[in-house]
RNA sequence: GCCGCUGUGGCGGAAUUGGCAGACGCGCUGGACUCAAAAUCCAGUUCCUUCACGGGAGUGUGGGUUCGACCCCCACCGGCGGCACCA
C-alpha cells in the first residue's frame, strides 16, 4: 500500500491522545529538559505557517531527549488577552471572551493536527481568572515592596487607538503606535508603573549568564543603555535654585557655555525671567501640542528659547546663558544639560543656530567647521590641560567630589515601564481607591479580581476603560461603610506572558503560582524558541519579573531561559513577507490536507538552518514528500509488508554510511542543525537504496532517526517492522567509533595550493611516502615540467601541496 | 548617522580547526521501465574552453597574511534587523 498520510496521521494523534504518551511525568530519577514555545496570541486567522517552524524545532528536541532518557516538560498556552478581542468586541457588540475561546479552539485543533509532543493536560490561558488569579499576585507582591506605583507621568497617549489608550515606550514606534500605526503625544496622566530601572543593573549584568544569540543580548543593552558619567549642580545666578545635568564628558566642563534645560522640566517657570516669560510660555505651548513624532523623525532642526536666566559654571564661576529646548528630554537623566557645543554635535548644531559661543577644550578638529568629538590633549581647561580623555574625566569627577558640586554617576536610557491600559479586555489591577484618598490591595484571598461579564464595551470617553461605565463591578463599599472605587486600568499585554513559563510546571495548584519544590526540579526553561520581534519587550519583561520572584525566593535561578533562539520567518513565494494584501499567504491546513503533517514539518527543517529567513517553495514542499513516499519505499512493500530486503543478515555494505549517519544526525540535532541533519538521511537512504539487503538493526535505528522530524511515519514504519506501542521512548541508537574509521583515505596532491592530482593510500601513510607516491603522479610530473620544487608541505591523511616556481 | 548580522551555481542551501568549493534537495538534461504518459529507478548538471584527455576562471568588490583563504586581517559596495536628539 503506498503511504497514505492521513490515515497514518489519525491513527497516531489518536494513539497518543488516548495513551496520554507526552504526559510529563514528575519527580523521575532521570535529567530534565524543558522545551518551550512562546505561546501565540490566538488570533482569528488562525496559525501561520511561520509557527509549526518554531514549534517543530522544541518538538524535535523534545522528541529526540525523550529518547535519550530525559523526563521532558513540553507545554503549549494561550497568550489570550488583548487588543485585536476587544477592537473586535466593540465594533461587533459581541463578547471579547467567547471570540477568544473560538479562536483558542481553532488554534488548538490547528496545533493538534501538526503532531506535536505537547502535554496537553498542562494547557494554561492567561485570560482564564485561576491563570490571573497569579498574575495579580505577582502584582501585589511587587506593589508591596514599592515596585508598583502610581504616579501622575508624562505617557504616550494615543487617542485614536481603541478611543484612547495609554502605550508603553517599547509600543512606540517613530512617534506611532507599534498597533495601528496612530499618532502618540506626551500627556500627564496618571498611571501604575512598575520600577523595571530598580533591576537594570542586574538585567545588564545577568545576560552573561545565558546562551542567547548576541544580537538579542546585545539589543537588551542598547536598550538598558547603562551609562556612566557625572552630575554636576550649577546655581542659578541670583538665586538659590540649583540646576543638576548629567554628563558622560565632565572633562569638558571647562567648554560648557550654556544650558539647556528640557521645556517639562518644573524649574522653567522658576528661572524664567518676566522679559521672557512670553517666547518661553509660547515655545512650551507650541512644545506640547507636538506629537513624539514631530519631536524627532520630523524636525531634526535645533528648536529652543532663552529663558533669560544664567548659570555660574561651578568650575570657573563664569556666568552662562540658560536656555530650554526640545532637544533635551525631560525623561533623560535630570532632565537639563550642559552644553559644549565644540565637543558635542547636537550642541554644536544648536550653537550655530543661536550664535552662542564655542569655546574648544580638546585640540583637533575645527570648532568652526564641526564639534570634535574624539580624544586629545585638553586646552583651555586650567588643571585639565594636557591630559586625556579618560585621565581628565577621572580629575574632574575628584575635583566635583572634593568642592560638593557633583558626583560620579550612572544612568540608563531604560524607564520605569507604564503599566496601565485603558481597556477591558486585561487583567483588572486588583487595587481600590478609598474616597478618603487611601489606597488598598485586593486581598490576596479574595483573588482573583475577576473581570465582570459585559454584553456591550464601549469606550468611556474620559480616557478611562470600558469598566468605568460598569458600575456595580466599579464602586465597592468596605465593612465601615467607606466608599471606594476600583481601579479602572487593566494590566498590559505583557503581563500575562511575563511568567506564564512557571504555571506550565504546576498548572493547577491553587494555593501558589507553582509548587516550589517542582520550580526547583523543572527551571530553568533549557530551550526557549520564538520570533526575534520579542528581543526586547516580552524577553526583558519576563527577566524582570523573573528577578522579582528570585529576590521573594519562589524561584531559584536568577534567569528564566537558559537558552534562547529565534526561529527565522518563512517569507513567501516571492521572497515578501508573507501577508494578506500581497496575497501570498500560506494556510498550514491546506498543506496537512493534501500533503500531510510530517510533510509540512519535514519541509520547514529542510528548508534552511532554523535561524534564517527563507522562502516558501511548493516545489521545495513537494520535494519533501517524495522523499518520504521514497522512505516508506524502502521498506514497505506494496502489501504493506515489510519488504524482504530488511532482514537480519549485514553483509557490512552500510556498516560505514550507517554509523556515520548516527553519528552526525545525533550531533546536527542537538545543535540544531536539522537541515544538514536531514541532508544526511538522504544520503543514508541514497546508499541503502543500492544496497542488497537492509539489516535490520539500522533500519530501526534509521526509524528511530527520523521520528522526531516526521513522527507520524516513524510510528507506522515502527510497527510493520514488529513493534507493539509507540516508539517515543525507544533507546535513542548508537553509532560504532570503530565503524567510521576507514583503512585507506584520499589524499589531494596541489601544485601551488591547486589541487592536481588525488593518491588513494593507507591510513596514516608516512610523508615521505606520501611525497614520493605525489611526485611519481604523471599528472603532476607534467604539471611541474620544467619548474623548480621549491617546497613541499605534506600533512599525512590530508594534503601534499608542492610549490613551484 | 550608530550598532549587529549577512553576501556561495538557475533556486533553497552545505563546507568541523585555514586543506578536494558547491554535500543534500529543487529545477533542468539524458537513459531504463511503459503501446504511451505520469509515477518510479539510474546517471549527468558552477561557468568558459575542448570531440575528448585536459586547461582556465570562480564564494559581493579591491587589497593583505599564508605553502594553501568561502574561512583570518584592512578598506569598500549591496541586503536584512535594531536603535535613532538618551547628554
Amino acid at each position: 500500500m503506498p503511504y497514505n498520510h492521513s490515515v497514518i496521521e489519525h491513527k497516531w494523534q489518536h494513539y497518543w491522545r488516548v495513551n496520554e504518551t507526552f504526559k510529563t511525568v514528575e519527580n523521575e530519577n532521570k535529567p530534565k529538559y524543558y522545551a518551550l514555545d512562546m505561546f501565540p496570541y490566538p488570533s482569528g486567522q488562525g496559525l501561520h505557517v511561520g509557527h509549526p517552524e518554531g514549534y517543530t524545532a522544541t518538538d524535535i528536541m523534545s522528541r529526540l531527549k525523550r529518547m535519550q532518557g530525559f523526563k521532558v516538560l513540553h507545554p503549549m498556552g494561550w497568550d489570550a488577552f488583548g487588543l485585536p478581542a476587544e477592537q473586535y468586541a466593540m465594533k461587533t457588540g459581541h463578547n471579547p471572551k467567547d471570540f477568544t475561546a473560538q479562536n483558542i479552539k481553532n488554534f488548538k485543533r490547528q496545533i493538534r493536527s501538526l503532531g506535536f509532543s505537547y502535554d496537553w493536560s498542562r494547557e494554561i490561558n492567561t485570560t482564564d481568572p485561576e491563570y490571573y488569579r497569579w498574575t495579580q499576585w505577582i502584582f501585589e507582591q511587587m506593589y508591596k515592596k514599592g515596585l508598583a506605583y502610581e504616579k501622575e507621568t508624562l505617557v504616550n497617549w494615543a487617542p485614536d487607538l481603541m478611543g484612547g489608550t495609554v502605550v508603553a515606550n517599547e509600543e512606540v514606534i517613530n512617534g506611532k503606535t507599534e498597533r495601528g500605526d496612530f499618532p502618540v503625544y506626551r500627556v500627564p496622566m496618571k498611571q501604575w508603573i512598575l520600577k523595571i530601572t530598580a533591576y537594570a543593573d542586574r538585567l545588564l549584568d545577568d545576560l552573561d549568564l545565558v546562551d542567547w544569540p548576541d544580537s538579542i543580548k546585545e539589543m537588551q543593552r542598547n536598550w538598558i543603555g547603562r551609562s556612566i558619567g557625572a552630575s554636576v549642580h550649577f546655581k542659578v545666578e541670583d538665586s538659590d535654585k540649583d540646576i543638576e545635568v548629567f554628563t558622560t564628558r565632565p572633562d569638558t566642563l571647562f567648554g560648557a557655555t550654556y544650558m539647556v534645560v528640557a521645556p517639562e522640566h518644573e524649574i522653567v517657570d522658576e528661572i524664567t525671567t518676566p522679559e521672557c516669560k512670553a517666547s518661553v510660555d509660547e515655545y512650551k505651548a507650541s512644545v506640547a501640542t507636538k506629537s513624539d513624532l514631530e519631536r524627532t523623525d520630523l524636525n531634526k532642526d535645533k528648536t529652543g528659547v532663552f529663558t533669560g536666566a544664567y548659570a555660574i559654571n561651578p568650575v570657573n564661576g563664569k556666568k552662562i546663558p540658560v536656555w530650554i529646548g526640545d532637544y533635551v528630554l525631560a525623561s533623560y537623566g535630570t532632565g537639563a544639560i550642559m552644553a559644549v557645543p565644540a565637543h558635542d554635535d547636537r550642541d554644536f548644531e544648536f550653537a550655530t543656530k543661536f550664535k552662542i559661543n564655542i569655546m574648544p577644550v580638546i585640540e583637533g578638529g575645527d570648532v568652526s567647521e564641526a564639534a570634535y568629538t574624539g580624544d586629545g590633549v585638553h586646552i583651555n581647561s586650567d588643571f585639565l590641560n594636557g591630559m586625556d580623555k579618560q585621565t581628565a574625566i577621572d580629575t574632574m569627577i575628584d575635583w566635583l567630589q572634593e568642592h560638593g558640586v557633583g558626583d560620579k554617576k550612572v544612568n540608563y536610557r531604560l524607564r520605569d515601564w507604564i503599566f496601565s491600559r485603558q481597556r477591558y479586555w486585561g487583567e483588572p489591577i486588583p487595587v481600590i481607591h478609598w474616597e478618603d484618598g487611601e489606597t488598598t490591595l485586593v486581598p490576596e484571598d479574595q483573588l482573583p479580581l475577576r473581570l465582570p461579564a459585559a454584553k456591550d464595551i464601549r469606550p468611556s470617553g474620559t480616557g478611562e476603560s470600558p469598566l468605568a461605565n460598569l458600575d456595580d463591578w466599579l464602586n465597592v463599599v468596605d465593612e465601615n461603610g467607606r466608599k471606594g472605587r476600583r481601579e479602572t486600568n487593566t494590566m498590559p499585554q505583557w503581563a500575562g506572558s511575563s511568567w506564564y513559563y512557571l504555571r506550565y510546571i504546576d498548572p493547577h495548584n491553587d494555593k501558589a503560582i507553582a509548587d516550589k519544590d517542582l520550580l526547583k526540579e523543572w527551571s530553568p526553561v533549557d530551550l526557549y524558541v520564538g520570533g526575534a520581534e520579542h528581543a526586547v519587550l516580552h524577553l526583558l519583561y519576563a527577566r524582570f519579573w523573573h528577578k522579582v520572584l528570585y529576590d521573594l525566593g519562589v524561584v531559584s535561578t536568577k534567569e528564566p531561559f537558559q537558552k534562547l533562539v529565534n526561529q527565522g520567518m518563512i517569507l513567501g513565494e516571492n521572497h515578501e513577507k508573507m501577508s494578506k494584501s500581497k496575497g501570498n499567504v500560506v494556510n498550514p491546513d491546506d498543506i496537512v490536507e493534501k500533503y500531510g503533517a510530517d510533510t509540512l514539518r519535514m519541509y520547514e527543517m529542510f528548508m534552511g538552518p532554523l535561524t534564517e529567513s527563507v522562502a516558501w517553495s511548493e516545489d521545495g514542499l513537494n520535494g519533501s514528500r517524495r522523499w518520504i513516499e521514497r522512505v516508506w519505499r524502502l521498506l514497505i512493500d506494496d502489501n504493506n509488508h515489510l519488504r524482504d530486503r530488511v532482514s537480519t543478515i549485514n553483509d557490512g555494505a552500510l556498516d560505514l554510511v550507517y554509523n556515520q549517519t548516527v553519528k552526525k544526525v545525533t550531533t546536527d540535532y542537538e545543535n540544531m542543525h536539522f537541515n544538514t541533519a536531514i541532508s544526511q538521511m538522504m544520503v543514508f537512504v541514497n546508499e541503502a537504496y543500492k544496497a542488497d539487503s537492509l539489516p535490520l538493526e539500522y533500519m530501526e535505528g534509521f526509524v528511530k532517526m527520523l521520528s522526531p522530524i516526521i513522527p507520524h511515519v516513524a510510528e507506522e514504519l515502527w510497527s510493520l517492522l514488529g513493534h507493539e506501542g509507540t516508539i517515543s521512548y525507544e533507546a535513542w541508537p548508537t553509532f560504532d567509533e570503530s565503524k567510521l574509521v576507514e583503512d585507506t583515505v584520499d589524499v589531494i596532491v596541489q601544485i601551488n595550493g591547486k589541487m592536481r592530482a588525488k593518491l588513494s593510500v593507507d591510513k596514516d601513510t608516512d610523508k615521505d611516502t606520501l611525497e614520493k607516491l605525489a611526485m611519481a603522479e604523471p599528472r603532476i610530473q607534467s604539471n611541474i615540467g620544467d619548474k623548480t620544487v621549491r617546497k613541499v608541505i605534506v600533512i599525512p591523511n590530508k594534503i601534499v601541496n608542492i610549490v613551484v616556481g
